[in-house]
DNA sequence: CAATGCAATGTTATGTTGTAACTTGTCCTC
DNA sequence: GAGGACAAGTTACAACATAACATTGCATTG
């Protein structure tokens, strides 16, 4: 039961929301960009900055370094293109940068795969407890790490 | 308005309390271990094992490679002795050592510390929106990142 | 008590993740 | 085409983490 509606893309939507996101708030979508953005889509789980630019280097058959992939991928966490899995020093596109909202991961040990879901409920419920603890520009980190069902299929 | 009662512990007490625990896993308390425990007690914030590392080579005046703080530091993880702050790569004691239960940790992005909040409301909803989702031996990583009332006091 | 076995720790090396500082390239504008 | 602004490249290094193997010290037992 979905929550709310929105927008859930892939594949070459995927890339155009993500143009179309960036460019909105005046940053530009240039070919690196898009080269990053590709590649981050491209994994099944969550990828290292590592990874990424390893990626990027095959697709582009020269060598790219991690550092100017931190870049691109700081710029997108910002820009809510892409999230940051804190558990595994990883990231992962997001596949509705249009919906802001926090999320929740869940890291399977085994296989490394990550599935995202969202509930309000908790993540402010969350929010409200650090409020209380008087912090203010609150970030939740929720994620749980653990087995999936493909890994564990009791 | 505390959840449930348990003995929060600091000092001595809180050493004692440690070992008593870890003894009582049928693991050993060495003098080694016994040094980074007071260390990392004697921080006032989450500590990498290379802080730690520091900290033991200063009280013991020799050198203590990272490497066996990681190991001594796995095992208090294990045994619940000292937690991990996932999103800022190191350590805190656990002040109640006997009470099992998830927590969760705000961080200060200004000044680092780190406080300890129980819930059993929201880590256990966590959990089970985690179990719904397919996932067994759940682990949940719950943390929140912001600026403490310190260092916004508005 | 020597021999053995085992757990803890030490040592060295290396792998992985993340930043800093500065340079170069590209595009736009005047 | 000079100058500014931003993207990306380059080099170096800092910070975090693990692997592999050696050594130490203590407990057991023959």
């Amino acid at each position: 039961m979905p929550v709310h509606d929105h927008q859930l893309h892939e594949g070459e939507s995927l890339r155009e929301a993500a143009r179309e996101r960036l460019t909105r708030q005046g940053e530009q979508w240039t070919g690196m960009r898009e080269a990053v953005f590709d590649a981050l889509a491209g994994f099944d789980k969550p990828a290292s900055a590592y990874d990424i630019a390893e990626a990027v280097s095959k697709a582009q058959e020269r060598r790219v370094a991690a550092n100017s992939i931190y870049r691109i991928l700081d710029l997108f966490v910002g820009a809510n293109l892409a999230r940051r899995v804190e558990s595994a020093n990883a990231y992962v596109a997001n596949t509705h940068p249009d919906c802001l909202h926090d999320c929740i991961f869940l890291i399977c040990d085994q296989c490394g795969q990550a599935v995202h879901i969202d509930n309000d409920r908790l993540t402010g419920g969350v929010r409200d407890a650090a409020k209380e603890a008087g912090f203010t520009q609150t970030r939740p980190v929720i994620e749980v790490r653990g087995t999936c069902g493909d890994c564990d299929p009791n």
